[in-house]
DNA sequence: AAACAAACCTGTGCGC
DNA sequence: TGCGCACAGGTTTGTT
């Protein structure tokens, strides 16, 4: 479900409540969300911590702890970070509970809610390597340092199909299956292009359009599709899906070009939909 | 090297 | 109204 704009938006609306905050109760309830360690390790490594910064690198959400460990939390297809009153009754499939006392003494809880158990909360040490996956992240569209010429040879010369590359979180970070459709269809280019044949220009377009896409979104909050599975951790839905040009519009006519009808098809192993008539 | 398929799970929406 | 099936935003792993 999250992608990069998601994430972003429950990162921003976490922050406050959480940087500053020392945790004074925490209840980890289901087994398969903090699989990678235990239980144990993530209400010992929590209690009496406190939270010093809410980051986050493509869907990876990061938050460091004073005593110099982080917690990393990745959604994946149904997961929720909410912060609710802790008399709030929960809601089925809360697999996280930490309690937060504020520094002037107000208490919140933030949950983590999943049904289909895929997302994760780990308690690690950057120096261990409980967590490989963040070093091996590409760049995240929304940081000064992703260039052109940094896209561009993250990209490298190869003969894979564009959407492909794109979803392939060591080339770009954040970037999942909404998007890219999004993204490629801004740039008028087919998710079964090669990479090594896009001419300088079309590699450049294909860049800017990327930052302008993933920037639009997280400014609308992201999008709620209509099972409004997503939303911040204070219940509000996201907007860009009102923006999506081609995303689960199948049959319905191009907006950009008023001729094609949108197509959907498997690529990449992903549900794809473009316009086949102004994307080449 | 790249393209697929399957695996992990539950919920929902559709056709009958 | 109810049932069964297909499918869903992500990532990893293994196979062609």
């Amino acid at each position: 479900m999250p992608e990069l704009p998601e994430v972003e938006t429950v990162r921003r609306s976490v922050e406050a409540a959480v940087v500053g905050s020392t945790v004074v109760r925490v209840e980890a309830t289901g087994w398969r969300t903090v699989r990678r360690t235990s239980k144990r390790a993530v209400e010992v490594g929590l209690l009496g911590e406190t939270f010093v910064a809410a980051r986050r690198r493509g869907k990876y959400l990061l938050f460091d702890l004073a005593n110099g460990n982080s917690v990393m939390v990745h959604l994946r297809m149904s997961g929720r970070l909410l912060l609710t009153d802790p008399t709030a009754p929960r809601e089925p499939h809360t697999h996280v509970v930490i309690g937060l006392s504020s520094p002037s003494g107000s208490e919140t809880d933030l949950r983590f809610v999943d049904p289909r158990t895929f997302g994760e909360v780990v308690v690690f040490n950057p120096d261990d390597d409980l967590v490989p996956e963040i070093s091996r992240l590409g760049l995240d569209p929304l940081v000064d340092e992703f260039t052109f010429q940094q896209f561009r040879s993250a990209l490298g010369r190869r003969k894979r199909g564009l959407k492909a590359t794109l979803l392939d979180q060591s080339v770009v970070a954040g970037i999942g299956n909404i998007y890219v459709d999004e993204i490629l269809h801004r740039t008028r280019l087919r998710h079964d292009r090669k990479v090594d044949a896009l001419s300088l220009a079309q590699l450049r377009l294909l860049h800017a359009n990327t930052v302008e896409v993933i920037r639009e979104a997280v400014e609308a909050g992201g999008s709620t599709l209509s099972d409004t599975q997503y939303v911040d951790a204070l219940g509000r839905e996201g907007i860009f899906q009102t923006a999506h040009r081609v995303y689960d519009r199948e049959g319905q006519r191009c907006l950009t070009c008023g001729r094609g009808i949108i197509r959907r098809v498997v690529a990449a192993g992903r549900s794809t939909h473009f316009c086949p008539v102004c994307q080449r």
